[in-house]
DNA sequence: CAAAGAGCTAAACAATCGTTTAATTAGCAT
DNA sequence: ATGCTAATTAAACGATTGTTTAGCTCTTTG
């Protein structure tokens, strides 16, 4: 017994999921070798195959506490906020300051597709939609104009933010400026905003 | 003399240049081997170091090629029309078409990044700026309302409509349903379309 | 026909890859 | 102390990588 505590005697599975998650963000993952991993977590490269069996299985375990973190902050972000404008403005910013700070985690999940390693797609997909069902939700709430369609305001939104990461230096104007514009371009109009909902109840 | 013309003994050079788009652009740069595009191309590996110094050159010529043809695409798509919504319509159009079209040059833009190589990442990002120049143009004719930025527009309409070949599949609907979904978002509104040019000229 | 060169093949090269193996160290219970 | 297990090192494995080399086969040119 005494199993579950009482083995803290070096472990580094904690700092080679870091590295891990550094390399596979900044270079993806064909370009990261296992060397680069242990020599970034400060470990010998055999070292890395006591915690995970395979590189694919790596990826997967960066992938899965990417998804974690992100739908963590996410949360955190709009669980005060009630008007479904307002959750959406703030998981815009959460879903951006996840992706562009030093943290590479989320950063794996926008740049390592589940195709680049047909192994593990199903497993890394899955992933994925975990987090991708949570911003559907977001949207669906959002209640839009007429012909407009939810899942391709998502795509095109989704595109637009894990792109960021290409172009995007931090500027003194800070994030906010940049999340008006995601905003202003794909958030609801006030003039039209709901008027489906208004004609679909008569008024 | 007589060097130009009278040269087609055998030239596997078109060939291999298909062969790499289709490889670079399905699977990535690194994922693809020189064995693999040989082998597509009906070849030898020795025999892609006969046009080519390096990998990374056929890269660049990948490249440069596919920015040719997207350029091409592009100003034949917007050549008859003035008014510049109506360009910036067709150019939407003329992009998805370009990178959702059964020839991968295109796709191998939007896919491998010039960090991905970094001893190429110069070569390609001019070839790269050739088209997003010609795009800005395009989005700075478009009259924006105050306070809006053409940089930041062009940044998230690119990444959005970049991100296509990931989820986009061939439906009924026809490319023209998600062209309209990104004039809806992407485009000026009507009402508020020219405000700022409007009130320069006090009227 | 002979010489030249363009285009390619066959075979190998050294380097690097993901991964395995055996031996070693450190902490904990008995 | 002794044994036990978790965690790691050092060193190697075979496979694959980008690339090179030498030679072969056509077509063209004089």
């Amino acid at each position: 017994m005494a199993a579950t505590a009482a083995k803290q005697q070096a472990n580094r599975w904690p700092a080679l999921l870091d590295a891990a998650a550094m390399h596979f963000a900044d270079r993806g993952y064909h370009a990261t070798t296992m060397r680069d991993v242990a020599e970034a977590a400060g470990v010998t490269p055999g070292a890395v195959y006591f915690h995970v069996p395979t590189k694919q299985a790596l990826l997967v375990a960066v992938y899965a506490e990417g998804v974690d973190r992100i739908i963590g902050h996410l949360e955190a972000s709009i669980s005060y906020a009630t008007d479904p404008s307002l959750r959406f403005r703030r998981a815009i910013k959460a879903h951006l300051e996840s992706i562009l700070d030093a943290s590479a985690f989320a950063r794996v999940i926008v740049r390592v597709l589940p195709d680049d390693v047909p192994e593990a797609a199903a497993e890394l997909r899955g992933h994925r939609d975990r987090y991708e069902m949570r911003f559907r939700a977001l949207i669906t709430a959002l209640d839009l104009p007429e012909g407009r369609s939810s899942t391709l305001l998502r795509m095109l939104l989704l595109g637009a933010l894990n792109s960021t990461p290409v172009w995007y230096r931090p500027s003194k104007g800070g994030l906010d400026a940049i999340v008006d514009e995601f905003v202003a371009i794909f958030g609801v109009s006030p003039s039209r905003r709901g008027t489906a909902a208004r004609r679909r109840s008569r008024r």
